[in-house]
DNA sequence: GTCCCTATACTCGGATAGCAAGTGTCCGAGTATAGGCGG
DNA sequence: CCGCCTATACTCGGACACTTGCTATCCGAGTATAGGGAC
């Protein structure tokens, strides 16, 4: 059960992108590049973010991506979802209506206990990453992260754009 | 980010096997007839469990599987672990090392804040998975499963073993 | 000098291969049983 | 009649194909820009 990689490259950018100036836009192959990833591939994953309207594509010459939702408005839940997908990690298939001692479908109309406590323990997951919002991970970064590799990351950005 | 569905048919057989008479043994293809799945299939999983000291196994005529542990000893995310593995679903791949603002390796010695914020919601999903224990499924099933369904289920369980 | 037009280069977006992991199946090693044989 | 021995059949356990979905890549449609030319 392993989440896909994209997730974490999508936060980063996010991050990134919270951080330069609002409505500024990057484009992948730049965000690509910060994070030492693949372009192409990063790109499909902004296409999702993109879809999710938590971040806004800009075409051509000087295009990019920038946020369309305010940092504050976008949380952890929000980008696995749109990159990962919204369904939850155990699917329950009713095989308790399969085999030898199985009723009339009619009778199984609540959920059953294993579906149930797998939905509560999925729950608290998400509401543990609906709590972190964007900001609050821009906030974290200012004050665990070398200066020096802020100062480099924001001047290299800058180069890339100039 | 999907759990294998192995899980849930894990979960079921184990409910069965708490609640047969103690020291019985269920070979997987009764437990596989018994829910409608593949048995070569489901007996990768018992193997599992086995191999977890969830469940032991008894070779031969008259073998199959029986609980190792107490039904109140083992809980959900003891299942989950055993089947599914037990790394967790998001793994940081460090990408804040990478890129061209990276410092030295030895800068990075705590996890960056979004490693952090996956890590605590993986935790309250573990944590949520580990309150859950097979006593309390067995109890649950007892409570919420038509008569009729455990009478057939009993019946049919005993016409296999004699 | 100013405006317009065109060619350019750069962006996203979706369509296309490659690969790893989960899914599903099969056969062999080992063992308790059941039946037959000898005492 | 009782005990032992052997053949049997049934079990788990691991080794072997197949399929799905994630990983990775490429190319085409669309657009703002930059430069050149006309006025």
């Amino acid at each position: 059960m392993k989440m896909s990689e994209g997730v974490e490259w999508a936060v980063h950018c996010l991050s990134v992108l919270a951080v330069v100036p609002p409505g500024r836009t990057l484009p992948a192959r730049v965000l690509a590049d910060f994070h030492g990833v693949p372009a192409a591939y990063l790109s499909k994953h902004m296409q999702r973010l993109a879809k999710a309207d938590i971040v806004e594509s800009v075409s051509g010459p000087r295009g990019g991506f920038r946020l369309k939702a305010s940092a504050s408005e976008v949380s952890l839940l929000d980008v696995v979802e749109a990159v990962d997908g919204s369904e939850p990690a155990f699917r329950c298939t009713e095989i308790r209506q399969r085999g030898p001692s199985a009723l009339d479908p009619r009778c199984y109309k609540k959920p059953c206990g294993i579906a149930r406590a797998f939905a509560k323990a999925d729950a608290a997951w998400r509401e543990a990453l609906r709590s972190v919002t964007l900001d609050r991970l821009v906030e974290d970064l200012g004050a665990n992260v070398h200066p020096d590799q802020i100062a480099r990351g924001a001047q290299w950005l800058e180069d890339q754009l100039s």
